[in-house]
DNA sequence: CGGTGTCATCGAATCGATTTGACCATGCCG
DNA sequence: CGGCATGGTCAAATCGATTCGATGACACCG
C-alpha cells in the first residue's frame, strides 16, 4: 500500500468536489468527447480550488500504453558526443521534429560497459521507440538489448537492421566527389585521415589487415568512396572526430612520415574537425594552404575560427537528417510503415584546396 | 477498454504459466523479498518461454509514483545550446551522475514560444525533478510552469529560487581575478565583451541604461566582478557565446571604434568562445598578441584550434558543476535536503595576456 | 505435544488515469 | 402521443505492476 500518502490531488478528488463522475472530469481535461461548457467550467473550478494541475502523466501513460518518450542512443559519453558539431546538429533537428508531436527525447549513453553490459536505461527506461543515431556495429549490444525488449528502432547512418528504417547520407558518393576534386586539381599523392574504425580506439597509420576491420559507419562508406577514385598513399586512423586528433595525424603525415619531396600534396579527412586539425598542423609546419598542401573535409560545418581559411568540404544536410530520423520515429509510433532514406550530399569548394604544387 | 489488445506478455501471464501468484512473480523480478531459488527459476523459465523481458516500466512507475526521469531544461534550441562547449561539459557530468542512480535525462527546450507559452513537455512530461541548467530570469515562464505542477527544481547558475537548491560558480570573484591580472600587467584601457543580458538578443555597445537590464546570470555576476576592479572603457553586448560574435565585437572595438592611439590594450570577455573570437579578430587586424593587445577569457576550455595561442582564462570545474547539479537532483528525489553550493574558479594564465604596450 | 517463530507464498488493495458501452433525459418527427 | 435520435453523464473495466498483511507449513523449544 502507498507508504507515502501523497496528498497530491487526483482526478477522482477533483470530480468529487465538482460533483461529477471521474469519467466526466477526465473528459473535461482531455478535451475530446461531448461535454457542456458549464460542466467543464465546474470541473476546472474544482481543479483550481484543489490545486490540481492536470492529469498525472504516469497514469495517463499506463492507460494509453505510450510514454511519449523517444530514447536517443548517443554513441559515447555525452561529453564526447556533443563536442562533435555534427552530432549536435542532427540532435537539434531530431528534438525539433519530435517536439511538434509532443514527444520528448531521453538521452541514453550508448557507451559499452564491457562484456555486453549496457546502460541500465536501455533495459528499463520507458520509451516508445529508440533512435540509434550513430549507426550500429555488428553484434551491437545496444541494439540487442532494445530488440530483446522489442522496442522499435530507427537507425541512423550505417548498417541496415532488419525491420528498422534507416536514415543515411550518400557518404560514399560524397567522399568520391571530394577526391575527384583533388585529382582534378592534379594531386596524386593523397593522404587520408579517417574516423574511428569501430570497437577499440586506435590512432596511427593503417595497414591492410587493420583496413579490413572498418566496422563502424560512416567510416567504412567514406573509405570506400575515396577508393572508388584513388588509393591513398597512407591512411591514418584517429580515435575520435576532434581537432586535436586531426592535428596530430597531419603533423605526422606532413612532417616526419616521409622526406619532404615525397610529402603528400593533399589530405582528405573523413570529417571537417579532422580536416581543421590538418589545416592547423600545416600552418604550424610553415606550409602554405593551398599552395603547398590542399585539405578537404567532410560535413560542411561552419568553422569561423579557421579564418581566414574556408574549408573545402562535402556538405551534408545534418539538421535535415535529424528531422528525418524523428519523422521515422513518429511513423513507427503511429504504426505507419516508415521508409528508409538516403540524403544527398555535395562538394562545396573553399580556399583550402588548389592546384597541386609543380613539384 | 484496450483498443489494441497488445499481445505483449504481462507479469500476470508469466505468473499463471509458472503456477505462482502475481506477487511471487513480482518478487522474483524485483529481487527484494524472500524467495526460494527454485521458485525464482520457475518464474524466469516461464518468462523466457513467453518472451517476457521484465516488468513494464509504465506499470512500475505508476505504482512507485516515480518516473526515474530528470527533466533538463536547456535554455535554447539544442542546436544552439550544444554548440557551446560549456553547456556540453556540464551536461556530461550531469548525465554521468544521474546514470549511476539509474535516472534518465529528458531534454527539454527552454525556448520561449512567446506570450508565456512554454514547451509542452514542461507541462505534461513525467519527471521527478527538473534541472534548470542555465539559470532563471525574473518571472521565468519555465520556472512558473514547473512550480505550478509542483515539480521540484534544481537551479544552476543564477538567481536563487525559494526552496530550490542552487549550484553556482564563483563568477564574480573569478571575473575580478582576471581583471586584476590585466591591471597587474599595466593595462588601463580594458574593454569588455559580454554574454547576453537576458530577454531580447542584442549586439553592440552598451550604455548605462542597458547596463541596468542585465538580468541573466552569469552575465550579471561577471560584470559585477569586473567592476569590482576597474571600469571598462567599453562594454560590448553579444547575442550568444559564439566565436563569431566575439570576433565581430572585437573587430569593432579594436578597429573602428576609436583612433588607434586610444585603442584598448586589453579585452576581457565573459566566455572563452567570445575571447577566442577576439583573438581571431586581432590576428585579422594584424595586431600581435599579447604585444599589441591582451585577451582574457572565462571558462577554461581547451581550444586546440586557437593554436599557437593559449588563452588566458578563468578555469571553472564544469563537469563538476554538472555532477553537483545531478547530486542535488538525486537528493531532492530521495527526500533529502540538498544544499546549495558555490564552486571555486581560478585564473590560468596562457599566452594571450602580457604587459601593456609602452604606449 | 502445544506454543512460538521463521519463512515462502498468496490475495487484495492500490497507484491515477482513459475509454467503452449503458443509461437517461430531452427534443423532434410523424 | 409513441418512437427514435441525439447528446451529456456515469459506472465499471482496464492498463501492469508493487506491496502490505495474512496464511499456512514447518522446525524448534520447553
Amino acid at each position: 500500500m502507498g507508504r507515502t500518502p501523497s496528498n497530491r490531488p487526483t482526478l477522482a478528488r477533483v470530480a468529487e468536489r465538482a460533483g461529477v463522475s471521474v469519467s466526466t472530469a477526465s473528459l473535461a481535461f482531455s478535451g475530446s468527447g461531448p461535454i457542456t461548457p458549464e460542466t467543464r467550467d465546474k470541473v476546472f473550478a474544482a481543479a483550481t480550488d484543489l490545486g490540481y494541475t492536470g492529469p498525472n502523466p504516469l497514469g495517463r501513460q499506463l492507460r494509453r500504453g505510450r510514454s511519449g518518450i523517444v530514447g536517443v542512443v548517443i554513441g559515447d559519453h555525452p561529453g564526447r558526443a556533443f563536442r562533435d558539431p555534427v552530432a549536435v546538429q542532427v540532435l537539434d533537428g531530431l528534438v525539433d521534429v519530435l517536439g511538434t508531436e509532443g514527444l520528448g527525447v531521453l538521452l541514453i549513453p550508448g557507451v559499452d560497459l564491457g562484456e555486453d553490459t549496457v546502460d541500465p536505461l536501455l533495459e528499463t527506461a520507458a520509451m516508445d521507440v529508440a533512435v540509434l543515431v550513430w549507426g550500429v556495429l555488428t553484434d551491437d549490444p545496444t541494439l540487442a538489448a532494445l530488440q530483446r525488449r522489442s522496442v522499435p528502432v530507427v537507425v541512423g547512418e550505417g548498417r541496415a537492421v532488419e525491420g528498422s528504417p534507416l536514415v543515411e547520407l550518400e557518404d560514399r558518393a560524397g567522399a568520391a566527389e571530394a577526391v575527384r576534386h583533388l585529382v582534378g586539381l592534379g594531386h596524386t599523392r593523397i593522404a587520408e585521415i579517417s574516423l574511428p574504425f569501430g570497437r577499440g580506439e586506435r590512432s596511427g597509420p593503417v595497414d591492410a589487415e587493420r583496413l579490413a576491420c572498418a566496422d563502424r559507419t560512416p567510416t567504412a562508406h567514406r573509405m570506400a568512396g575515396i577508393r572508388d577514385v584513388v588509393d591513398p598513399v597512407i591512411t591514418w586512423e584517429t580515435p575520435a572526430s576532434l581537432v586535436e586528433h586531426g592535428r596530430d595525424a597531419a603533423t605526422e603525415i606532413l612532417g616526419t612520415w616521409v622526406p619532404a619531396d615525397e610529402r603528400p600534396t593533399a589530405i582528405v579527412a573523413h570529417s571537417d574537425l579532422l580536416a581543421a586539425g590538418a589545416v592547423i598542423a600545416a600552418r604550424e609546419l610553415g606550409l602554405r594552404i593551398p599552395e603547398d598542401v590542399s585539405v578537404a573535409g567532410f560535413d560542411g560545418l561552419d568553422l569561423p575560427w579557421l579564418s581566414p581559411d574556408v574549408l573545402t568540404s562535402v556538405h551534408q544536410p545534418l539538421r535535415d537528417k535529424g528531422m528525418k530520423l524523428g519523422q521515422a520515429a513518429i511513423d513507427l509510433i503511429a504504426g505507419r510503415e516508415p521508409t528508409s532514406v538516403s540524403l544527398p550530399v555535395g562538394l562545396v569548394p573553399g580556399t583550402t584546396t588548389g592546384p597541386a604544387p609543380a613539384r
